[in-house]
DNA sequence: AATGAATGAGGCTTCATTCAT
DNA sequence: TATGAATGAAGCCTCATTCAT
């Protein structure tokens, strides 16, 4: 007998963004969706048309927040440069923690042949968040408190720091035996951590 | 051409490293791995059983210099500090630009429910090696060239900055529009670089 | 816009009829008659219980005409053979204008086993329009008109010569050529040209 | 066990070809030609790679005949026009006999958008044919044996007094009441009559 | 060693149909 | 009447794997 629920849409998007993005199983048939959405597996069809739509569908809502993420930070004002990393880093090593498998799913796809996923930031945009980010870049190399570096290599700094942690996340906890509270309490300490290593003096 | 060589099993070896750990294909058929070697499919499966057999013997091969690498390094004599930190650098990020995608496998790899592909450091290697970390990293943090911090997140702060660009590569390429050259150049560039991001006045 | 009309049933059948047996697409899916009719798939359930119910009024009320057609012309009175045979040929070439595949899904249907959509002549009926259709025929066989042959190598001429010329119009326009207004112009022609030559002398 | 036999494609091919258009089932599963070839399913993808390729493969091996005789015949020489239709007229019944449902397809495929399995006859070849049969017919028409009309319309006259029979095959067989073997005596008896119809003293 | 053939499990998707509202 | 949601039975196809030669 059909359950009628205005709420299964909703429902199949958040049981794939916790299969896919949580917990990583990115390969998990429609089968298992189905099944631990409590759903027909027709239905993820007559929602989401394909596969792989169910899956842009979810990867694009778990996207939205980064995307826009690194534009609004570093384009607002009335921050300093260092104030804007840090809420930056803050939110990056959140986000990876809610969806530790996103990033994995992202170095994956990148390497498709014609992946229509991810849509390059427009060549302004790109080139003027370099600019503005060299520019205060510039400023702290001046007073001494970042290593000389390019912006590009900046930046390549605060995603690894931030990103990374959450993607080796059962590989650290293998190698040093922690627990997740003690993980989680790690990723905390991280936040003002990762700022340290940028920011000599901070 | 039959190829009536005992080097076959070795082909197939190589050809699978190249698209698993080079190219980043980890799904790549069977069907595939045997055309891009030029042997028959029947072959894999002589030589290796299975493949994921074969996987594990790439895998293993791959990864067995960075295996002992740590741990040699570490344990290592007549080396300072910031020497042996500053090998294992060089040689990661080497390592991380021959085979960009063993890091991914390693990440995908490490949540699968009994993977038994990566075999967990013994207790007391693991220990011994954050100790002997630990005692030098204090002595870096007492003369102030190290911000206060754990072993274990010195450790990720060391791996993040050298493998996550490998990983990134296509999306670092895309977001600061650099070609293949230049990015070699950057990596080149991050072994002196991650350096002074770790030790203050490297 | 819901439809709220007592004209829906009509309307379903009106579209059903042109997808079926003016356009040819005897495949369609109720998924398609449904929004091609722009009413709502289950309303096809509600009217007709079944895409096969559908499809068998659309295509008892298609082949009415049709059916009464040879009856009904060879047994009336008043009327010479040629007469009656100028007038089937008439319609039947009407007939296969405005219904080109209803010939094709009749053909196919006979060859499913247990068909139920066809139901045949009764077998008096049959033997007495041959028996008329016989007698007829010997008189134009001896007056030189027609060459020897039975009623039934003549129904299949008649019907042949008319019926094929619809089921094959876009091989017909293909091979010779020709567009839609001249088709059609041919298609007229046919009507006296069938009957010279069944007739030789008319 | 598997068995292996060099002759499995042709197996493949024959079972497929009396299913499709021996048998008219052109709507026939995978499943079901496999089963009634006597193979695996995944044979049919290991040799044809998709339902499709092996319905084209199948489909071109029947035409083939067809599709050279028409040129074949009409281009030749030595033969008066008579006796080329005379061939061609016996030729098309048999290859009727032989694959009824054929023509079916023919007619189902042409009026698919897209359509990739009917080459049409090159501009050139076909305004040869229409250029030759008209003048043949022509001097028909001259000597009265034929009634004037076009070389499209005679066309027509030829192939629907052939094809149609064995497309409605079963039709005819219930409303005359006619078994097999008087079907096929029938069949025999067109191959004169229908030259006779085509032409007048023939 | 090497190969082509064969197998079977499972994945994606379509679609007629049913049901609650 | 009308609708959107839900169901389940197929159908197509891929792929790791096995086997006879």
């Amino acid at each position: 007998m059909p359950v009628v629920d205005a709420r299964t849409e909703e429902l199949i998007k958040e049981t794939a963004m916790r299969i896919f993005f949580v917990e990583g199983r990115l390969h998990a048939t429609t089968q298992v969706i189905a099944k631990e959405a409590g759903v027909n597996r027709g239905l993820i069809y007559y929602y989401f048309q394909s596969r792989d739509q169910l899956f842009e569908a979810v990867f694009k809502e778990a996207s939205m927040v980064t995307r826009g993420r690194l534009r609004d930070l570093l384009l607002s004002n009335g921050k300093s440069f260092q104030e804007k990393i840090g809420e930056f880093v803050e939110l990056t090593i959140d986000h990876g923690m809610k969806y530790p498998y996103l990033e994995m799913f992202l170095v994956t796809e990148m390497n498709r042949d014609g992946s229509t996923l991810l849509i390059p930031l427009e060549d302004d945009t790109r080139k003027e968040l370099l600019r503005n980010l060299g520019k205060a870049l510039n400023d702290e190399i001046a007073k001494g408190t970042v290593p000389k570096m390019s912006p590009e290599q900046f930046l390549i700094n605060v995603l690894s720091l931030c990103t990374y942690p959450t993607l080796y996340k059962p590989i650290l906890q293998q190698m040093a035996n922690i627990d997740t509270p003690r993980y989680l309490k790690m990723m905390e300490e991280r936040k003002t951590l990762v700022m340290k290593v940028l920011f000599r003096g901070y």
